[in-house]
DNA sequence: ATGACTACCCTAGGTAGA
């Protein structure tokens, strides 16, 4: 099974960019962020047509994400448990094939320090009780999408740059580890353990043709999971196309 | 250099992203 993440800043300005990709990569999954979009303005046909069972979650201009798959999922679930007053669209999971795949845009946080960085380090640790809660069950899951953290300085083109933002510090950085130190394996660097690569590059100051990057989409797997890995890698292709994301897919493999 | 880009809201320029 071959799972996609890809932060796409707008599914409907990224329309023909998002499903040329999958009519190439086919992915059995894909999830999407920053659909931002309503529900009832997300392109279904679009990926129907293309074989896929489309759930989306989305919120008026800001965030959203979506689940796609070519096989029914037995079911799909929104919202990230924890607080019942966040109306962010944030978090979506389905479960297919046995494996229950949890799809997620984790919240920026800057400015640092303020209430967005507050709010960023109390969804990580929902998103740790999700975890724990997956574990207890035993089956199989993953966490994949835009964790809008960059794991260590190898992951940032400009660490002493970058060591105060919320996508690289301290904090930032333990809660990641507080979720991994649960027993999930980060299955792109577990396999390239001495590369460089990024899934993220700012439209602004050349940032894409200078490779001033970010490693910040991920994909966490679950003990079970993990020993199943065969692959994951970054399509650094769909960066390069003309009215790119500012973000790139990256694709993991699984038996 | 208070920069640089792109998307949202909709048609001006504020908000957000990372």
């Amino acid at each position: 099974m071959r799972i996609a993440t890809w932060n796409v800043n707008s599914v409907k300005a990224r329309l023909p960019n998002v499903t040329g990709w999958l009519r190439e990569a086919k992915p059995d999954v894909c999830v999407l962020q920053e659909i931002k979009c309503q529900d009832p303005d997300f392109p279904r046909l679009e990926f129907e047509s293309l074989g896929y069972h489309v759930t989306s979650h989305g919120q008026k201009s800001y965030n959203g994400v979506a689940f796609l798959s070519l096989t029914k999922p037995d079911d799909v679930r929104i919202r990230l448990a924890g607080d019942d007053t966040d109306e962010q669209s944030r978090y979506i999971e389905g479960d297919v094939g046995g494996v229950t795949i949890c799809g997620l845009y984790l919240p920026n946080g800057n400015p640092r320090p303020g209430e967005k960085y507050d709010y960023k380090l109390r969804w990580m640790e929902r998103l740790r009780q999700r975890a724990i809660a997956l574990l207890a069950t035993g089956a199989p899951f993953m966490m994949t999408g835009d964790f809008n953290i960059c794991p260590a300085d190898a992951d940032v083109y400009d660490p002493a740059g970058w060591a105060e933002d919320a996508l690289c510090a301290p904090d930032s950085r333990r809660a990641w580890r507080a979720l991994c130190n649960l027993g999930l394996t980060e299955a792109w660097r577990a396999l390239h353990p001495r590369e460089v690569e990024y899934s993220f590059w700012d439209y602004q100051a050349g940032a894409w043709p200078r490779n001033n990057g970010l490693r910040i989409d991920h994909f966490l797997l679950s003990p079970a999971l993990a020993d199943r890995l065969l692959s994951c890698e970054i399509d650094r292709g769909p960066r390069g196309q003309e009215k790119a994301s500012d973000h790139t897919p990256v694709i993991c493999e699984i038996a």
